[in-house]
Parts: structure tokens; sequence; C-alpha cells
DNA sequence: TCTGGGGTCCTGAAGCCC
DNA sequence: TCTGGGGCTTCAGGACCC
């Protein structure tokens, strides 16, 4: 993730170009998703509780996330690496890998270097923002290099160093060591990954199991034979909310849960899926997570079916003491297709209920005038033009009025409920050329696989 | 005022079938 | 006939990633 949310923030506002930008849920139990290389400087980054983070750098600006607007600004980045080779993997909004040999765009360190550095160009001169490349033999590599290229460079690994650069790193630089196999290494005496290789396969075998031991002993070598793959099938579809205040009542509870469960029906059916698992997630007030699921004979995409599956897992779930976190999930997907001709014919295909706000059913449903104005998103004045909001309460709505081409706009306040003052679509950030930095696209050249 | 949301993969236990 | 074991599926939990 990086700083890609923050980077388009500040090409979006020029007044928050150079300054402090933390992205992420502003609510009482909100998350860091991303700072700028300017709050870093504080010590914030991504996954801290945002609590943490105001206190850190009080003076930093603080935004929710625009998932759509950076999900553009994604695609035009993803059809620049597409041009560049059929295999294309994105990781997320803001990462990709990219198989270079197999779009002929490179075929040796010089070549590829090249590639790199117009890619580089050419997502500057098409989104206006920064982004880094890593490029090297293998995934693993490739994004280790692109870790060390950024913010807004270009790093090659080159064949034959791999050993001797991993061997010093400590093994959380491997893919696959997190807080808690990091931490089962280090009880061992292993913290780096030439000690890994030390240690030998068996032990790590012993310590980690079996895959896990087998794959990262692997890695250690530098071996990493994961190819590109460029489609990959959903394996499952979920929701889920964490409430500001954890839920006691237990009719309050199933009724979320509910609510869950046709949220979760209405992105299943946006993809075309159906699936034969519901999976229920409870996370009680001690932060103790559980689920539930149950197996249908057959695939759904009902509402009615997943609502009362999901309720019935809900029975067999403790709640005293209250819930911070609900979710329902569909896995075991199917196609949509092969469907449900007995919901057809039950003439069972109602609406899925629409939620009252959400990403998709937007801005036609009403809502309370003082929750129109998040923070962050754009709205547009009948005298003053486009600006964003900057803050809101207490009946009043602050907003700054720039664009992204323009300097440094003013601010000034508003009513809530003032007539000239809408909703806007984000602007594109085009042809500003101060990114930060953010996002970067790992690119890797892979050798011939015999 | 600790700890989001949306995913993937792995492990181990238990039940069932052959 | 009894027992053992392998393989498969389901379920729950944990770790990891961005």
């Amino acid at each position: 993730m990086d700083a890609f949310f923050a980077s388009a923030e500040q090409a979006s506002k020029p007044s928050l170009r150079g300054k402090a930008v933390v992205v992420g849920g502003l609510g009482p139990r909100g998350v860091v998703a991303t700072a700028s290389y300017e709050a870093r400087v504080f010590g914030v980054h991504s996954a801290m509780p945002m609590a943490q983070a105001r206190r850190l750098a009080p003076n930093a600006a603080y935004l929710v996330p625009r998932f759509g607007f950076y999900r553009s600004i994604s695609e035009q980045v993803m059809a620049l690496l597409r041009a560049l080779s059929p295999l294309v993997e994105p990781l997320s909004l803001d990462e990709a890998f990219v198989d270079l040999e197999a779009g002929g765009a490179a075929w040796d360190e010089g070549s590829a270097r090249l590639t790199g550095e117009k890619l580089r160009a050419d997502i500057r001169a098409v989104t206006g923002l920064t982004g880094s490349v890593g490029l090297a033999a293998s995934k693993m590599l490739a994004k280790i290099a692109s870790e060390q290229a950024k913010p807004d460079g270009l790093v090659v690994i080159e064949p034959g160093t791999e050993r001797g650069l991993l061997g010093p790193m400590s093994v959380r630089i491997l893919p696959g060591v997190g807080p808690a196999t990091g931490d089962h290494l280090r009880r061992a005496g292993i913290h780096t990954v030439e000690e890994i290789v030390e240690a030998g396969e068996d032990e790590l075998v012993r310590l980690l199991g079996k895959a896990h031991g087998h794959g990262l002993y692997a890695m250690a070598l530098a071996h990493d034979e994961r190819p590109v793959v460029a489609e990959r099938e959903t394996k499952s579809v979920s929701v889920e909310d964490t409430y500001d205040v954890d839920i006691h009542d237990r009719l309050r509870v199933g009724m979320e849960v509910q609510r869950l469960a046709d949220r979760c029906v209405r992105r299943l059916r946006g993809a075309g899926l159906s699936g034969r698992t519901i999976v229920l997630k409870v996370r009680r007030y001690d932060f103790s997570t559980l689920t539930r699921s149950e197996t249908l004979r057959g695939p759904t995409d009902d509402p009615a079916v997943v609502r009362e599956a999901a309720a019935r897992l809900l029975e067999s779930v403790d709640t005293t003491g209250g819930v911070r976190l609900l979710g329902v999930g569909v896995s075991g997907l199917a196609d949509y297709t092969q469907e449900d001709l007995f919901a057809q014919a039950a003439g069972d295909l109602a609406e899925v209920p629409e939620e009252e706000s959400g990403e998709a059913a937007g801005e036609r449903v009403e809502v309370p005038v003082e929750r129109r104005w998040v923070t962050g998103h754009d709205v547009t004045h009948a005298e003053y033009g486009h600006g964003w909001v900057q803050g809101s309460g207490l009946g009043r709505v602050t907003v700054r009025f720039e664009t992204p081409d323009s300097e440094p706009g003013r601010v000034r306040t508003f009513r809530v409920e003032d007539p000239a003052l809408a909703v806007a679509e984000p602007l594109p950030v085009v042809p500003v050329v101060d990114g930060t930095s953010g996002l970067r696209p790992e690119v890797c050249s892979r050798p011939h696989n015999p």
C-alpha cells in the first residue's frame, strides 16, 4: 500500500503537498491505511491505530480513503503494465508483478532497465504520481528490489548477487514471515536469512511445519519459481464491520448479521457468483475472533438463504460481553450461470434490499445532511467552484477551494444545509507533476524455464 | 484512546468411506 | 470378521498480505 493513497490525495489537493497526510478510518477504532512520507517522519505507519497517529502527528491532515478515486488511477497504471506484457499480476490497487520476458519487453539487464525507466516516466506522465520499479529474476526478489527502490526509484538485483544480498537481511524480508513466524524463528535463535540456511531444511520443517518450512527454506536460498499469474479466480467474498462501540443487545447483533448477509449477497451477485459455504465471523469485546461455517447442498446467491444460514450460525455463538466486529462471507464459489433454476422457479429473485449508504448505493440515496460532508471528499460551490471538505461539525462544513492544477486554495465555512454546496466527483490529477511517491509496480523478468 | 477490511493459504481435528 | 489405514471433506483457527 505504501504511500499510494496519501500521494493520490496530495496530487488532488495542492494545499497538502509536502505536508503530513494520513489516510484511514477516522472513527474511534480506525487504523492508518497509508501515511505520506512527511507523516512517517513522526513515526506514523500503516496499520497503526488512528488515535496513536493523532498523538504522534497532531497537525497532519486526516482523510478517509476514496477507493473509487484510487481505483481509477490504478486502472491507468495497470493499463500501462499490460502494454508491456500479457502476464500482469495485480497484488492490490498499487502493486503488480509483470513478466517482462513473456511480453518480449526485456531480455537482459540493459533492456529491462530501459523498460523500467520508461514505465516510470509513463506512470508519471499519465497519473501525475511517481512509481518505483524493482527488477529481478523472481517475484520475491523483484518485490524486495521495489521496496529498496522507493520512493521514486528503480533497483535491479543482478543474477548471482541474490544470496549475498539476502543473507544479512532480517527473516521478516521473506514473504510469509510475519510477526508470529518471526517470533517463532527468533526464539529458535534465527534472526537473518543466512541463519535460516545454516539451520537447514529439516530444522525449518520441524519448527514451522511442512509447507511453510520447505517454502521458506527455498526462499532463503533465493529459489522462487512462482510464476506470474494474470488471472486469479476469486475464492471467497465477504463483508465485515467493526462497530464504534461494542454491541451487547442480542437482537441488534441479529439485525446486523442480516444486513451484512444482504451486503455480501449484493457483492456476490455483482461479481456474477454464487457459493456453497456461508461463514459467520464474530470478534468479541476481548478481540477474540471466532468463525462458524455451514456448507449448503448447492451454491446460492439467494439473500434469504444466506440470511437464514447466517442466523443459524449465530445461534451457536455466545455474544455475552459484547461484540466489536461482525462479518458474513461466502466461499466455495461457483459461476452464477449454472445456477438456481429452483430459485427462479420459486420466483425467488427478489431484489436484495439496498443499503442506506456505501460505495455502490451512492449518492441518490437520502443521507442526513450532516453526514454528506465527508472529510477529504470533493464538493462544488455555486459561487466558489471546486473544493474539498476539510472538516465538518456543529452544523458547519469547512471547504478548501482548490483543484489539482491550482495554487493552494482558500478555506471557507458554510452551514451544512447551504444549498449552494453539492457533492462532486474527484477531478483528474493529470497535468500535475509533483507527486511525492506511491505506485510501485514490481517488474519481474524471469529466466527461461526449462 | 490500542488493534480495519478484504482476501489467501495452511494446519489439525473429526467424521466418513473404502 | 476385525482392524488398520489412507484419502477426502468439513469445520475452526491462525498467520500473512496489502
